[in-house]
DNA sequence: GTCTATATTATGATAGAC
DNA sequence: GTCTATCATAATATAGAC
């Protein structure tokens, strides 16, 4: 009975820590892509993001080793909520319109840019450099997405309801338009006195993306 | 007489040092732009730059006294070279319709950026950071350019040769297709297996912004 | 105008106490 | 798992010779 609670207290203890960790990772990724969207990889310092999150900075090490580590942790974690978050518009209407699907899924894209334009600058970011971190991003989340959008788009190519041409620069394209306002939106609000990030804004974003590529929807 | 030969000669060296003054100032300017655009201002060193540009470190801050000063003469002198290669395009056609002329505009820019990717990566590293550099360049550079493609855009609606809808939105989300290819090519091209740098890949992408905005030309 | 040498600060990462 | 203290390196910028 002594070694039962011994036991269970040690247990509780290891579990309250790893409860702990998990938190102090969230905070750690979270100031991260902030910090990283920013400044960019080279301009990041680890002291930069431990002061945001509100901790030592040997403890920003702790938990991830080096500095590429800790780039490479927020990019994935970001990535992955990205995917998770778009993934009901992928398996909502199955066997619809393919021409519906994507508008439906670019309008969720938008969406999501202008509520995490981070991620764009992160990609922007790995593209500049290049490098290992890169491929593997694309390899392990980005292809799938990729070739699944890429089928759509040849379906709405194939009924004519979709501008023909190669599907690559058309998908690019597309997030193109859905995302690069809210990675210059200081310049636009500057020359144009309008806040891209407002509701209305995004909106019309979304809705003149559909009329460009889906013009007969 | 010697006093004219001597200042013949001194006044013919301070030509030769002012020349060699400016042919270091373009060696400076060059290199800095390819490792700003590569590693952004926060990753870049004026050691880097002095490397690439074959000379001393302290010769770089002799020419542009702190970083943020060779930061705003890199990006003001990229831009301004990037307005230069655009006039052609605006005084060329005077008069013709103004779809017409906004499809031969974005299609120089299309191959503009395909040949100076760097200017994207400049323009969003300066929106990420923002501050008085960034106002500064749209106030002196962006802004006649905008103003006056916005005022082709709006004739173009109202002649119903492209899309309803804020110029603003549409102007950027131009920019957006005939750019942003070019800074995320490494991506495209492990993904698609294409490399949007090659010239007819350049073009196919021309092509497909003049279909998306202009569908009616 | 260009160089060598250097002062000062900030960086990524480690050691060791708790 | 988190902290304080610290090391080794690389950063921007300056001083002074040529």
């Amino acid at each position: 009975m002594k070694a039962n609670k011994t036991q269970d207290t040690a247990s509780g203890a290891r579990v309250a820590k790893q409860q702990r960790s998990r938190e102090t990772q969230e905070n750690i990724l979270t100031a991260a892509l902030a910090v990283f969207a920013e400044h960019g990889y080279g301009g990041t310092s680890t002291h930069m993001i431990a002061e945001r999150a509100g901790i030592g900075q040997p403890l920003v090490v702790y938990h991830f080793p080096t500095k590429d580590d800790l780039w490479l942790g927020t990019a994935e974690w970001t990535l992955g909520r990205f995917l998770e978050h778009m993934r009901p518009n992928f398996e909502a209407l199955e066997g619809l319109d393919p021409a519906v699907r994507l508008s439906l899924i670019f309008q969720a894209f938008v969406r999501f840019s202008a509520k995490t334009p981070e991620l764009l600058s992160l990609m922007i970011d790995a593209n500049r450099r290049g490098g290992p971190n890169l491929d593997k991003m694309i390899e392990d989340q980005l292809r799938p997405t990729y070739e699944r959008i890429r089928e759509l788009i040849e379906a709405a190519q194939g009924s004519g309801a979709m501008t023909p041409g190669d599907p690559g620069l058309l998908y690019y394209s597309m997030i193109a338009v859905g995302a690069m306002l809210f990675t210059v939106n200081r310049e636009f609000e500057q020359l144009t006195g309008l806040d891209p990030l407002e509701p209305d804004m995004v909106e019309a974003q979304a809705n003149l993306l559909v009329r460009l590529f889906f013009p007969g929807l």
